[in-house]
RNA sequence: GGAGAGGUGCCAGAGAGGCCGAAUGGGGCGCCCUGCUAAGGCGUUGUCGUGGUUGACGCGACCGUGGGUUCAAAUCCCACCCUCUCCGCCA
């Protein structure tokens, strides 16, 4: 543990298995293929010539330099046997060989560090389970939807950006005043509300999960573990005089909380959790369900987060889903879930669950959660391994995660359904604990 | 932010250019001794890469990280990171 924590620095030293696409070529294409993006198959075959070349190279710098140790050897036995003229001799030819062998190392080097950035881009393999797919459009639904009733009323059918204002519990305006546009604010009991959540989802699963609370500003290491860097910089927050960046997810921090770490087998799987904020430049999204709380720079969400064996990860993958889904149905909330197809798969992915919820103000499905396995692809990047029971050697670890509860999404879904005639929002009741003896946001009084 | 001390294997801790992948002790593991336990004896014990008749062999790399000097670096030089102590500042 303590000698793990300075080995960060130099993560990622491992990327995608590039032994997998040595041994495996065609299985590897043909998974990766799945994607529907044929840069990706271009990018294995020029990954697949660097590595053929490094290693060429490699055995050359690596020949070179036990040649030099020997020799260096050499001088040291002939100064000590006082034999200066053949020693005088021997270094000068040392000195030769090393000359060749810096011309090869920096080679090596160049090359070492052209594949690296590659396989750095290349996308996981998804499992052969997630179903395949173009995109977003052909996600099969496999559960639902669930608690959605025949029809709405229609003091159902407001969005919350007017109702959750009328009520004073949303603040979109002094939000922008203060942070420019895509930033919100709630209040009273709107903010209370957003707290509740958290406490609900933390209480939920703090049967078998460890509660973080890890920095929200991370290095470059522990931003390109999870797969954020190198390709996808525009989308996160840089605070740069610093070179720190704002965690786009809790399962920045949590992934790497074991980075360059060998765990023991027994302790997994391990299971975390952590309620932090949230950012995200949302570059791509201009013009993009710009009202209310649907898309922001900045919210709160519960993450919840497993360390596994390559075994015990399907089994994972179910119980994070599980779990996910539970806290949403106690809510009461209509939802379904979709199994994420090979081509809407995000780059780290393997196999990918959502759960969207329907928020009849909107009239729109939305995501609030992503329940995620990412393989060895993160653990790889992390250098996060394990020690089996019994066994010499080390094997690399698997990650997986998913959102116990996105707050702002799940909040406005609430304040759409749970509207009542009066204009009033009805809180449900597992949230009762955490609102101080209130179970409705009244309508104020007077306006 | 300033001054000082330090970062070596599972842990503690030596080593101060070559005989050092690294003494010694502890721990772990295996075996022996012992009626059991304790004590004792002997042996063993890192990671990564690469080649191979694919384990029990060769070669290379790894003493915080990255550079440099040298025929040769844990050891000398430079930069950075981290830890500890003191001062300053501060929620």
């Amino acid at each position: 543990m303590a000698g793990g924590a300075d080995r960060t620095a130099d993560y990622p030293r491992r990327v995608i298995d590039v032994r997998l696409l040595r041994t495996d070529r065609a299985g590897v294409t043909r998974a990766l293929a799945r994607r529907g993006d044929p840069e990706v198959l271009v990018q294995l075959d020029q990954a697949a010539a660097l590595d053929e070349r490094l290693r060429e190279l490699t055995s050359q710098r690596d020949d070179a330099r036990r040649r030099v140790n020997e020799l260096s050897k050499q001088v040291g036995q002939l100064r000590r046997d006082g034999d200066v003229d053949k020693a005088e001799r021997v270094m000068a030819e040392s000195r030769t060989l090393g000359d060749a062998e810096a011309a090869v190392a920096a080679e090596v080097a160049a090359v070492d560090s052209e594949l690296r950035e590659l396989l750095l881009r290349i996308p996981n393999l998804p499992s052969d389970h997630a179903p395949d797919g173009l995109g977003e459009a052909d996600n099969p639904i496999v559960k639902g939807p669930v608690n959605l009733p025949e029809e709405f009323a229609d003091h159902q059918r407001v969005p919350h950006w007017e109702s959750a204002t009328a009520l004073g519990i949303l603040d979109g305006e002094r939000a922008v005043k203060i942070s420019g546009a895509m930033f919100t604010m709630q209040r009273g009991l709107g903010a209370t509300l957003s707290r509740a959540l958290c406490q609900l989802a933390l209480d939920r699963n703090a049967d078998a999960f460890e509660e973080i609370r890890p920095p929200t500003l991370v290095t470059t290491a522990t931003l390109t573990a999870t797969g954020q860097l190198p390709k996808f910089a525009d989308d996160s927050y840089a605070i740069e005089r610093d070179d720190l960046w704002c965690i786009p997810t809790a399962e920045v921090p949590l992934t790497s909380l074991a980075a360059g770490e060998i765990l023991a087998e027994d302790r997994l799987p391990m299971r975390l959790m952590a309620s932090t904020p949230c950012y995200r430049r949302e570059s791509g999204a201009a013009g993009r369900d710009t009202r209310g709380t649907l898309r922001v720079h900045e919210f709160d969400k519960v993450e919840i987060l497993a360390y596994t064996t390559p075994e015990q990860a399907p089994g994972m993958l179910d119980e994070l889903v599980a779990r996910a889904e539970g806290t949403i149905a106690e809510l009461g909330l209509p939802y379904r879930i979709i199994d994420i197809c090979t081509g809407d798969l995000g780059q780290s992915h393997h196999r990918s669950f959502d759960i969207e919820v329907y928020a009849p103000g909107c009239d729109a499905w939305l995501e609030v959660s992503s329940i995620s396995w990412f393989s060895d692809y993160q653990a790889r990047r992390a250098d996060l391994r394990y020690r089996p029971s019994g066994e010499k050697g080390t094997m690399v670890a698997h990650t997986l995660n998913g959102s116990a509860l996105a707050v702002p999404r799940v909040w406005a879904a609430i304040i759409e359904n749970n509207r009542q005639a009066d204009g009033s929002i009805a809180l449900p009741e597992p949230l009762w604990p955490y609102l101080r003896g209130n179970r409705t946001i009244p309508v104020p009084a007077s306006r």
